[in-house]
DNA sequence: AGCACGCCGACT
DNA sequence: GTCGGCGTGCTC
């Protein structure tokens, strides 16, 4: 047999290929399927992958590899194997997913040798539990003894946190069984103690990695268990493109490698729960009776009172926890002090030049900020519109209830912790408190827990807002000893009322009948297409364009939505559009919308990008 | 993503 | 008549 003389590349852009190259005489033999080769495209030096080899090519113009990056393939087939699964799930390319399963430093064509030679042997049929817990302790003997059951048997584990705060718990419980030295991937690491930590997976001389979602991407083989613990926290969702759902590429992983997995959860997503019998996951339950007790308190009662934060049987509920010596949380899910500044005398709304969206106002940092991007200002004295001075702040954020509090209850210790504080409050009577506290889950227990405004939780324009809120309700009950106290105006919700009865089962089935009525995930896949650039005619004109194009050739099964504006119509100086693609299979759909898109003249100024499932 | 090729306005 | 603006499209 002949020397393979060509080898089929792919790159990190959003084109699939793979592309033609040539291989030298001098490497023949030595490039296999999975190497990383440094390649001229576009008269770019870029980093390429190896997909596959042959013997010719029709391309008339082939290039030659530049170089070859590392000494060994670093994809070995099941990585491989789990880009072209991302690509269909997705959308991106292959060398896209490949590029975001390398540690960051072989991400360019700088080589770097760190690298040995992986021996894979045996294999262990995996087991696919789902442990339902309602206590932070309880679990981990079990994760503990199938961790030590996969080692003896020389097979590596994935140990996936959503949140860095959780990283150091998560790796106590973990090293408290192994004699085993672990990798730790957080962003603390600099690229090259990554690297050194993924090459030690690559090379067999490490076993386990405890890390946030990327870690997932680990290069481990033999591989034996991926463990996804706190599998509904919204952080295992990658924010930028290829957006993927870190549970969905656990299962895909899981079934490449046939290893076992391992799902902890304090409340599931509903997208687990659907996807438990087809995925075969056991439940485990280290479910307890129902500790607290739950109450609403209906807002509608109070309405004539003007703007009140914390109502009457709210303030009982705390003076009662604080007068038995107690402590007491608040949950108010929005930062700042007030939501909106407006101008009295002309009404004029103090916003953000960027991105047009109310700013609001930190009295801790004495500034004006936007949620959206980040920026802040100085409050003007005088209103710029009219010149007079009665700008000022209303709504209520997390500061303005500090001093609420502290007004009610003068001689208890009130403390506030939200993300911009750093080190969380050592003592306190009461604590208000954003959705930033449930980073302290397993660490904090209180006696009773105040939630001012769940409302807004219902109100957010995102189909899973009832199972975030959901969520966020169930994580809190496990920091509350004996009340939880729920003010709203919507007594009559039932995701609401699902969780004062306790019941878990109840909210799921309705939560899951309503996508199913709705046609949306997981019973249908949406894909959005956003179209943004800084000119807002211009990328209206360019969504026209392609709803037009996907709305003329409709294949029967999918259905194409009408164009609009994003929920942030802009952003950072960019208007934003959307246009929303539904089918029953997410590959066929973005196959679809991708073809759309590819035939579409395109606008220069105008960024498309494609989201499955948002 | 980036870079070259290409087709319209202000210059020697 | 040419230089260069950026808009369009391809990359083995």
């Amino acid at each position: 047999m002949t020397e393979y003389t060509i080898a089929q590349i792919v790159v990190g852009l959003p084109v699939e290929g793979p592309f033609d190259y040539f291989i030298p005489q001098e490497w023949r033999g030595r490039i296999v399927v999975g190497q990383r080769v440094a390649v001229m495209f576009a008269h770019v030096k870029r980093l390429g992958v190896v997909v596959a080899l042959q013997h010719g090519t029709d391309i008339k113009n082939v290039k030659p590899l530049t170089k070859v990056l590392g000494t060994q393939p670093w994809f070995d087939d099941y990585l491989l194997h789990l880009a072209r699964d991302m690509k269909k799930r997705y959308g991106c390319s292959s060398g896209e997913a490949l590029e975001l399963m390398l540690p960051k430093a072989l991400r360019s064509t700088r080589s770097l040798e760190l690298e040995r030679s992986a021996q894979a042997v045996s294999t262990l049929d995996g087991q696919r539990t789902w442990i339902r817990s309602q206590n932070t302790r309880d679990h981990w003997s079990l994760i503990q003894t199938r961790i030590k059951e996969v080692l003896s048997h020389e097979l590596g584990v994935i140990v996936l946190v959503a949140d860095s705060a959780q990283i150091p718990y998560v790796v106590s419980q973990v090293k408290s069984v192994l004699p085993e030295k672990i990798v730790i991937h957080d962003n603390e690491r600099t690229a090259k103690e990554e690297l050194e930590g993924w090459s030690m997976l690559r090379s067999g001389q490490r076993k386990v990695i405890v890390g946030l979602r990327s870690a997932v991407f680990a290069p481990i083989d033999p591989l034996g268990l991926i463990v996804l613990y706190d599998e509904d926290n919204p952080s295992f969702r990658e924010e930028q493109s290829p957006f993927y759902q870190t549970r969905e590429v656990v299962m895909m992983r899981a079934n490449i490698h046939q290893c076992g997995v391992l799902i902890v959860t304090f409340s599931s997503t509903v997208e687990l729960v659907f996807h438990s019998q087809p995925e075969r996951l056991t439940a485990v339950d280290y479910s307890e009776p129902q500790k607290a007790r739950r109450q609403l308190i209906d807002m509608t009662n109070f309405e004539s009172k003007g703007p009140m934060m914390i109502s009457f049987p709210m303030r009982n509920n705390l003076e009662k926890a604080l007068g038995a010596g107690q402590k007491a949380m608040i949950v108010i899910n929005r930062r700042g002090h007030s939501t909106v500044t407006r101008c009295l005398f002309c009404g004029h709304m103090m916003r953000c030049p960027r991105c047009t969206t109310n700013l609001s106002y930190s009295a801790v940092k004495k500034r004006l900020e936007c949620r959206r991007c980040f920026t802040s200002q100085d409050l003007p004295k005088k209103c710029p519109h009219c010149g007079k001075e009665y700008l000022r702040s209303l709504g209520v954020g997390v500061e303005r209830v500090v001093q609420e509090i502290r007004r009610l209850f003068p001689a208890a210790r009130t403390q506030r912790f939200d993300r911009d504080v750093q080190v969380f409050p050592p003592q306190f009577d009461v604590l208000v408190t954003t959705q930033a506290v449930l980073r302290m889950l397993g660490r904090v227990v209180v006696h009773t827990i105040g939630i001012l405004d769940v409302d807004t939780e219902f109100n957010r324009a995102d189909y899973r807002s009832s199972q975030k809120a959901f969520s966020l309700l169930t994580h809190l009950s496990l920091m509350a000893k004996e009340n939880i106290v729920i003010q709203t105006m919507n007594i009559d919700n039932e995701t609401l009322r699902s969780f004062i009865s306790g019941k878990d089962q109840e909210f799921y089935q309705n939560e899951l009948l309503l996508r199913k009525e709705l046609k949306l995930p997981p019973y249908q896949h949406w894909v959005a297409v956003l179209l943004r650039g800084p000119e807002e005619k211009i990328v209206s004109i360019q969504a026209e364009a392609l709803y037009n194009s996907l709305a003329e050739n409709t294949p029967s099964g999918i259905d194409v939505m009408p164009v609009r504006p994003d929920g942030m119509p802009k952003l950072r100086d960019q208007y934003r559009f959307v246009i929303f693609i539904r089918g029953e299979q997410a590959s066929a759909t973005l196959d679809f919308v991708k073809e759309s898109i590819g035939k579409l003249k395109k606008k220069s100024k105008v960024i498309i990008t494609v989201q499955v499932d948002p």
